[in-house]
RNA sequence: GGGCGCUUAGCUCAGUGGGAGAGCGCCGCUCUGACGCAGCGGAGGUCGGAGGUUCGAACCCUCCAGCGCCCACCA
């Protein structure tokens, strides 16, 4: 039952922490299959094991818990799935760094003692996250927390390898790729950052071989001549036609190469004639193959030049690049050499340049479940919020090319493929075989290489439901509900899960994307801790609390931005709107009196308009809230409910209650119900996006049940929508409002009660005496007068106008006229107002075109300008007879 | 080079065809018995620019500018 004495301030720290304890050890976030109740499923997208919570998680959690708890307040037996990832190069780097500071690497240790060092490092830091996502308030079950390297998982994705091996779609090859001479790995396509950089273009002079002309060809990597085949120009290009078939020398080496022609050169750029490196750029090496050229190699895998290069063995490639330049300087061979703006890709784990460079890697051929993912993004089968990111899935998928899954890394999944030692041969196998079926070898050596991170977080939804089993779980909740990301893994992530599922189970993953802002400061820069413009979410929940945090995202989570500008003080904002609640809860509970609202028969009581109204509001509340959860508008459901519990619970609904607590009137009894059930509704409205606030509350008043998460969700009854009530208390709203603006111009203080004179004609006059103790209480109104319209009016005096109602405070004339300006200034906009309408109406055009109720409406408008002129100019006259 | 998004009050953002809105900030007035993390009253905007469609445009179309993001093998 309900606690005694309440704080006057919410204190969320030590409520959200003992909240979060006892759902847990209740067991309110448990998943189990329940065929009674239709499934629910969500993934965590699961973080890197060494990482720590950064806001982008906050929000991306932040949102997956909301629709979690929406819907199990619904009734739906809800699965939301924790794990962390591997995180391959990543991990390996941090450990990596760690081994620098002992004057270690990773070779000084060998594979199996590194393993066994970052696994060391797994268990140390690896459960940071976890703890940071339940202070966040993150309702996912901890009972099924999945690790990428868990021995089921790894099962999962060696199966998954063995049996796209198996089907012909993962093949061997030597291939350019992008190669990260610090991480010594290739990675894919998708792993590549692209950067634009000051760079130059080298004009470098080829001379003859023979006795023909020179060429000059124009480079931005002049350390990489050593490894020219060829120098090549466009078949049409008239400036080198006589060139085509001879030979010049590759400076600094004096090799004699040939001069070929291809179309794929591009006569415009540069000199018109370029150097074919087929080791060291994607286009030459696909020229240097058509041409049947050579491939020479004079990088290193760590980047730094080879025996190809004498004088340069051992330099790194950007030392050598500039003096190889030099060198040709000195030489005479460099014509000249011009700033150039370039692009340049970097690794995305390291930043290192990343080189392109031809090594043996895995390589997956994604053609044909690219294929079949696009046409179910393209049929609906898969959805994404907002829509627009459906184009960009498909763009994607439509120009795939295959993925290089092998990397060179010791912390990963090992490549279950299999060399016989005696013939060579090789098995795709989760376990090692016997014998070699070729040459009944026994000795076999496992490929040394591990898989790419994304491979098996590609298994995400598959692998933590138990496949590649049957089991229950992936029955019942697979394919998942809903899957909420940044825009940032679309490819990497999105796309790969739903191909895989497709592949393995002919089901797509999850039914919705949900692509959610991305965090930036509030200058617009990335957030990052390098740069100092990180906002810790860990500081600031201890700061405002988890609820402040989590409100403050959410209601900044728009469809129409892609960023979001993010910044403490947002956060703090959301702490007063925590506290006005907290303090609403206060007033209600010290007013419920001695009656258990939980008893109470709504039908008993006899409800006032206050009620009716404050009712009807929170229907259309539960309505938008619960729409806004339903598609994704985030901050839609956040506005709505800070507009209806601070504006019109708070500062209309409650007020108003107070009249009738304080006088024991007959509504009473029902406006301490009513205060008290539509504080409680709105807590269960607010429940997923505050769940420690509204429990608070939830628990602070008399309640039935142990918890407000389990439901049941505010039901929606169209029938509480009460339109005519809508209507008059949007009249007397406006009298009040009038009456206390006079007061402000007139300078009265709090105390000073006025005497207000009312002229409504006969229905209006109805609605103002029902209202009158609420007029008098809210607009500080000593003595209230209600008059027909016809009663002479009172002079000298202030007037205001609430709708047609007239609304006099008869003054004396000096106080009257220090109102002259308002009335005036309300008069011009009157008849600019007019004005406006009026030649709307004139307009034939519009008569005869525009909806029929629109033009009544703007007649209807008319007519209110018109007579709210009257009145006023009636007022004036009759103030300057004074 | 291609694509996407944004540009509305000092700041952060809602509003997507019929009278420009919110929060914060700012200016007044209130130590009012839920809340000073408050209440009440105000000031503040030619809705990036130019055309067009429409009876009517912040909203739809075209172009331009600025900012941001994604994709692309121009030496």
């Amino acid at each position: 039952m309900a606690i005694q004495e309440l704080p006057k301030v919410y204190e969320p720290g030590s409520v959200e922490t003992r909240l979060y304890a006892a759902w847990k050890a209740a067991g309110y976030f448990r998943a189990k299959p329940d065929p009674a109740r239709s499934p629910w499923a969500v993934m965590m997208p699961l973080p890197n094991v060494t990482g720590e919570l950064h806001i982008g998680h906050a929000l991306n959690n932040t949102l997956q818990d909301i629709l979690a708890r929406f819907q199990r307040m619904r009734g739906r037996c809800v699965l939301y799935q924790p794990g962390t990832d591997h995180a391959g190069i990543a991990t390996q780097n941090v450990v990596e760094r760690e081994l620098a500071k002992e004057g270690l690497r990773r070779e000084d240790l060998g594979r199996e003692e590194f393993e066994e060092r970052v696994w060391a490092w797994v268990r140390k830091y690896g459960s940071i996250i976890y703890a940071q996502l339940e202070r966040l308030g993150i309702s996912c079950d901890w009972d099924r927390k999945v690790f990428t390297l868990d021995p089921p998982y790894y099962d999962a994705v060696l199966e998954a390898f063995v049996r796209l091996y198996r089907k012909g779609l993962i093949y061997r090859g030597k291939h350019m790729v992008n190669w990260c001479p610090r991480c010594r790995t290739a990675i894919s396509d998708l792993e590549v950052e692209y950067e634009e950089v000051d760079s130059h273009l080298w004009y470098v002079r080829y001379r003859s071989a023979g006795d023909g002309p020179d060429v000059v060809v124009a480079t931005q990597r002049p350390e990489t001549i050593f490894a020219d085949v060829a120098v090549a120009v466009h078949p049409d290009d008239e400036r080198y036609r006589e060139l085509v078939g001879k030979e010049v020398l590759v400076p600094l080496t004096n090799r004699p190469v040939p001069v070929i022609a291809d179309r794929r050169v591009d006569p415009s750029l540069g000199t018109g004639a370029v150097k074919i490196t087929p080791g060291h750029d994607p286009l030459d090496h696909e020229i240097g193959r058509d041409h049947g050229l050579p491939i020479l190699v004079t990088l290193d895998e760590g980047g730094r030049m080879n025996e190809l290069a004498p004088k340069f063995v051992g330099l790194d490639r950007f030392e050598a690049r500039g003096r190889v330049a030099r060198a040709l300087e000195m030489q005479g061979l460099l014509v000249r050499t011009e700033p150039y703006r370039t692009r340049v890709g970097k690794c995305d784990r390291c930043h290192t340049v990343i080189e392109p460079y031809i090594t043996d890697q895995w390589f997956l051929d994604v053609r044909d479940m690219a294929r079949r993912t696009a046409e179910a993004i393209h049929t609906g089968r898969v959805r994404f919020h907002p829509e627009r990111w459906t184009r960009v899935a498909l763009d994607w998928l439509e120009g795939i090319r295959p993925w290089v899954i092998s990397r060179q890394l010791w912390w990963g999944h090992r490549i279950p493929v299999w060399n016989c030692a005696g013939c060579g041969d090789r098995v795709a196998s989760k376990v090692e075989p016997f014998a070699c079926e070729r040459c009944g070898g026994r000795t076999w050596q496992q490929d040394p290489d591990v898989l790419d991170t994304w491979f098996s977080s590609a298994l995400w939804p598959l692998a933590t439901l138990g496949w590649p089993q049957e089991t229950e779980d992936l029955r019942y909740f697979y394919p998942t509900s809903v899957l909420v990301t940044d825009r940032g893994i679309i490819f990497l992530w999105v796309c790969r899960m739903i191909m895989f599922g497709l592949e393995f189970l002919d089901e797509v993953p999850f039914r919705d994307v949900y692509i959610h802002p991305t965090v930036h400061d509030i200058h617009g820069r990335r957030m990052s801790k390098s740069l100092g413009t990180g906002i810790d979410p860990m500081v600031v929940i201890e700061k405002y609390g988890a609820d402040a945090l989590r409100f403050a995202l959410t209601s900044r989570c728009s469809a129409a931005q892609q960023d979001m500008r993010f910044d403490e003080k947002m956060i703090a904002d959301v702490r007063t709107f925590a506290n006005k609640i907290w303090n609403a809860a206060r007033f209600v509970h010290r007013n419920l009196a001695s009656e258990d609202p939980t008893q109470v028969d709504p039908a008993s009581l006899r409800y006032g308009m206050p009620e009716i109204w404050i009712l009807s509001r929170l229907e259309r509340t539960i309505q938008a809230v619960t729409r806004a959860y339903e598609t994704y508008e985030f901050d839609e459901a956040a506005r709505s409910l800070y507009r209806f519990v601070w504006d019109e619970y708070c500062d209309w609904y409650l007020e108003m209650s107070k009249v009738d607590l304080a006088a024991e009137k007959d509504t009473a009894r029902a406006a301490r119900y009513v205060l008290w059930h539509v504080l409680l509704e709105t807590m269960r409205l607010l429940h997923p996006i505050m769940p420690f606030l509204a429990e608070a509350v939830f628990r602070a008043l008399p309640h039935q049940g142990d918890t407000l998460m389990l439901g049941p969700w505010p039901r929606s009854d169209p029938r509480r929508v009460h339109e005519e009530v809508e209507r008059s208390m949007g009249l007397f709203q406006e009298a009040v409002r009038e009456i206390r603006s006079l007061r402000a111009d007139l300078g009265l203080g709090p105390h000073q009660g006025v005497h207000v004179q009312v002229f409504a004609p006969g229905a209006e006059r109805e609605l103002f005496t029902q209202l009158q103790p609420y007029l008098q209480s809210l607009a500080r109104v000593e003595r209230l007068e209600l008059l027909p319209v016809d009663a002479p009016r009172p002079h000298p005096a202030a007037m205001g106008l609430a709708g047609s109602v007239e609304l006099y405070i008869p003054l004396e004339a000096a106080q009257s006229r220090t109102l002259w300006n308002r009335v005036q200034r309300e008069l011009e906009a009157l008849v600019r107002e007019q004005e406006r309408l009026t030649r709307k109406l004139q307009n034939p055009e519009f008569r005869q075109k525009a909806p029929p109720e629109v033009v009544r409406a703007e007649e209807e408008k008319l007519w209110e300008a018109r007579t709210r002129e009257q009145k006023l100019r009636r007022y004036l006259e009759a103030l300057q007879e004074v």
